[in-house]
DNA sequence: ATGGCTTATTGTATAAGA
């Protein structure tokens, strides 16, 4: 089972970019952020054509997430828990065996802010609701845009970039709790080595020069993980045609 | 110090992203 995550900011900006990825990597699952629009407005036809179905929460013009898989996605959850008019943030369902939990987690900026405060804040009740909601001994998959670097060999510039958002010690400790309810990082199972990113700034040619953070992520709870037989970022849409700043991230899980 | 790009919007500059 092929579970992938990609913020594509817009779906209807990035529509040809997603279907041809979906037709070449064939993920069972893809969770998308970003999709910056109102669920009648998700493209959901297109993607019937090649054989998923989809689960979507939107709003209008930010945020956005949905959950495209070749299974029915049921069980489907639109926000935390009793906050079903709160930003487009979180969508969950279950997909075959595993529950999916698909967020996309705020920016924050700018640092200091009332946003930054709220990201914090949100990162606590992402720990609050896998607490209600579910236990780690089941097969359990988060994953999407965390906004957050979890670690020095995560960034380009660790020393410069502890000083800016998405990299910051209060952001990197209130992450922490979330991995340490019981998540394994997928894609350091198979991967060790720093210069491996998920998003660079469309400026500033940060692409080339591969100026990146790692930033998106798949997380599994060890029974899933123990199954996980590889993982990988797929850097090739990001320098491809009008692309997104996200690249799909991918893991492989034997079920 | 700022902006550098990109997207959506009852738009033609602004807000937000990261």
């Amino acid at each position: 089972m092929r579970i992938a995550t990609w913020n594509v900011n817009s779906i209807a900006a990035r529509l040809p970019a997603v279907t041809a990825w979906l037709l070449e990597q064939q993920p069972d699952v893809l969770c998308l952020q970003e999709i910056k629009c109102v669920a009648e407005r998700f493209p959901a036809a297109a993607f019937a054509e090649l054989g998923y179905h989809a689960a979507v929460f939107g709003q209008p013009t930010y945020n956005g997430v949905a959950i495209l898989a070749r299974q029915p996605p049921v069980e489907v959850e639109r926000g935390f828990p009793g906050q079903p008019d709160g930003p487009a943030r979180l969508i969950a369902a279950a997909v075959g065996p595993v529950r999916v939990v698909d967020v996309y987690v705020p920016n924050g900026a700018p640092l200091g802010s009332d946003r930054y405060s709220g990201k914090l804040a949100w990162l606590a009740q992402l720990r609050a609701y896998l607490d209600a909601r579910h236990t780690p001994d089941e097969l359990l998959v988060l994953c999407g845009d965390f906004n957050v670097a979890p670690e020095p060999r995560d960034v380009y510039d660790p020393a410069a970039l502890a000083a800016q958002v998405l990299f910051t010690p209060p952001e990197r400790a209130a992450l922490a709790p979330v991995a340490a309810w019981g998540l394994v990082d997928t894609f350091r199972l198979h991967e060790s080595e720093p210069g491996h990113y998920s998003w660079w700034d469309y400026r500033q040619a940060a692409f080339r020069r591969n100026l990146g953070l790692r930033i998106d992520h798949v997380w599994a709870t060890p029974p899933l993980a123990a199954a996980c037989t590889g993982a990988w970022i797929d850097r090739a849409p990001r320098g491809g045609e009008r692309p997104s700043d996200h690249a799909p991230v991918v893991a492989d899980f034997a079920l």
